[in-house]
DNA sequence: TTTTTTTTTTAGACTAATCTAAAAATATAC
DNA sequence: GTATATTTTTAGATTAGTCTAAAAAAAAAA
């Protein structure tokens, strides 16, 4: 049905089309895919095709219906397949990322199937991001970045940005995991460092590590 | 390394070229690959220059070691997936293969051998093909089809051939699994049948089953 | 041994995905 | 509101893998 490399940009346009109501436009497309606007212009056309994007030429691109769903999928797949590595594996979350990208494209609904009803059909993956569920439904909860918080705020991580191994590797180390406890303890004027309570143990972090740890908004 | 096209291409070098010592005809690649001879020349030659295989005009092809020990880790793949697919998520023998097919091109090796360790390092697939270990050396038992053995034989099934996925619903249905108590009771001079016992079970099966049973030799 | 058949290779063309360079459209600045 | 800068698209070329049709080599038959 799609070519890999179809599957990418798609999925590529979904994250860009997240949160925003705008068009992709192509440079941010490009950027994202690490290729060129004029080999982006040539696939969305294709896509376009396929009728799981809405294109007008010199505005950018639009995800349909059957594109989102689509997205969904892969994602699902991805977000499935790193948590078999975690939990069955025993893959930290910081190398699961590459893995995933190339499973992600395995063709098989049965495969994904019982790898969900193998996994016991987890809500999140390692990372706390949401796994759509086999009709392509993704639980959207609002969360908030740590920086965000007023001091004395008490909850628990619901989710880390994925985006940096390196990142992922500190947060690993100061125990910043989805489902610890967290209380912010101050917060310092000058360079927005805070300092927060992990599960009982009290930690400094910057303001780039605040702004990459999520908890329910 | 190796695109997807040269992996199915050494693969099935390396499976025509077992057993025969012979070099691997350009028609017979074509036929195996379900491509036509003129992309097959294509091919080796390529993969000649990477020195996979030797390739001499008219003569066809040979793989060398280097090829050996890259087609092996391919079926290595292949088969761990295999096992994990019928033993950790309920998938029945005669499904497994396609899905296989795609997940022996995943590129990593940490992941084949938390893949292994998971599966408690098995040493032959779900029909009973043996699995490479991680230095690519593979153990090759000398197996006999069950239309060979005399009347009387009794041993225990080895391995099936996995070519086609209606044989393997077949032989599941009667019980001819690897591992399972085989007998031969008789054989019927006129068409070749015969008349087996499986594990504590009489059953009657055509010259063409017979051949695809295979017992320690 | 010469002829015929079969197999294999070459030549040239096609598709998917990419690129560079140039042209066209849109956005920004003065 | 015209000029400049930026973004996007088009044009044409490239690589991997494939194809058909024709040429060349090897094998089989007469």
């Amino acid at each position: 049905m799609f070519s890999l490399t179809e599957e990418n940009y798609l999925k590529a346009i979904y994250h860009l089309s997240e949160g925003g109501s705008k068009a992709v436009l192509t440079n941010a497309l490009a950027e994202a895919m690490s290729t060129k606007a004029a080999s982006v212009t040539d696939m969305i056309k294709k896509l376009s095709t396929k009728e799981v994007i809405t294109y007008e030429k010199y505005y950018g691109v639009n995800i349909t219906s059957k594109g989102k769903s689509e997205a969904l999928m892969i994602i699902r797949k991805h977000r499935l397949w790193e948590t078999f590595l975690v939990d069955k594996l025993g893959f930290s979350w910081d190398e699961v990322h590459e893995v995933a990208e190339q499973l992600e494209h395995i063709n098989s609904p049965r495969l994904i199937e019982k790898l969900d009803e193998f996994l016991g059909y987890p809500k999140v993956d390692p990372h706390g991001d949401p796994i759509p569920d086999n009709k392509g439904k993704i639980k959207v909860q609002p969360l908030i970045p740590v920086d965000q918080l007023q001091v004395g705020f008490q909850g628990k991580i619901a989710a880390v940005k994925d985006s940096d191994s390196n990142l992922l590797k500190y947060l690993d180390k100061i125990g910043a995991r989805p489902g610890t406890k967290i209380k912010i303890l101050g917060k310092e004027e000058y360079d927005e460092s805070m300092e927060i309570l992990i599960e009982d143990h009290r930690v400094f972090i910057s303001k780039v590590v605040s702004q990459n740890i999520l908890v329910v908004g």
